[in-house]
DNA sequence: GCTATTATAGACTCATAAAGTCCTTAATGG
DNA sequence: CCATTAAGGACTTTATGAGTCTATAATAGC
């Protein structure tokens, strides 16, 4: 089990546009540049986010994605589930009865860790951004 | 990002040899039908388990798996790791200086998932068993 | 209005892993 | 010795991650 590099691609473009000029966008090819991945494959994720709400894109000259707003609140989690899905971590694959007692404590365990990674926002890791 | 069905397979495998009597053991035939998956392919899982030193097994004419005297102490964190393994849940694939925040994030959050998953004891769930 | 620039999207490939099957071998109780 | 049971190797099948390649649509600046 394990988090997908998409993830890490994502949270490395969410870190850099929360460190960029926020009126300025930024195009995928300086993006795909800095994280050493291809154009086409990046902007899959990018446009990811962008359905998820947490960017925003401007097609032609000049155009690149810009982070929203509110971008204080933009959590690890947003991330993390714009890429990967929303899913479930872990689902019983049996029906005894109505409910697993064992699905229960993963469930429990991942509500906690999901928990963790909504109150860890990107712009935490930017030097110089407030984000209380 | 999921647990396989194989944890699924032996979270439910180790219930049951918890809830049996301690000192006969279970054969994967029995434990296969109870969990409607194939022997050969649980008694791969069987072996994962035994490997990691969570039951003993015992082959030839009334043989079969056993849970061990520590049993209560196996948590589902020890269940998780012989079946998936002990790799990390996230990491950074690039190498910008020393350390990477982003990482530093997502390794705390596994940190506490793992502590959970710790703490809580498959004996936890068969009723008339003590765990403290 | 034309053109260069940039995001979006569909169709495809390739590698890896999960999930499972089949067959053989080894150990052990009766 | 033999029926029973675990262990292990080799294989298949399917799904998913991680990309690539090519085309299309939108927009700014001239």
């Amino acid at each position: 089990m394990k988090y997908s590099q998409a993830t890490d691609y994502a949270l490395h473009a969410m870190l850099f546009l929360e460190a960029s000029a926020p009126d300025k966008p930024v195009g995928v090819q300086l993006l795909a540049e800095k994280l050493s991945v291809s154009q086409t494959y990046l902007s899959k994720l990018m446009t990811k986010l962008v359905k998820a709400g947490l960017i925003h894109s401007s097609p032609g000259a000049n155009g690149g994605y810009r982070v929203k707003r509110k971008q204080e609140e933009i959590s690890f989690l947003d991330i993390i589930r714009a890429i990967e899905g929303t899913a479930s971590l872990f689902e019983c694959s049996f029906d005894h009865g109505t409910e697993c007692q064992i699905q229960q404590v993963v469930m429990e365990a991942e509500r906690q860790l999901e928990h963790y990674l909504a109150s860890k926002k990107i712009a935490d890791l930017v030097p110089g951004h407030k984000t209380e």
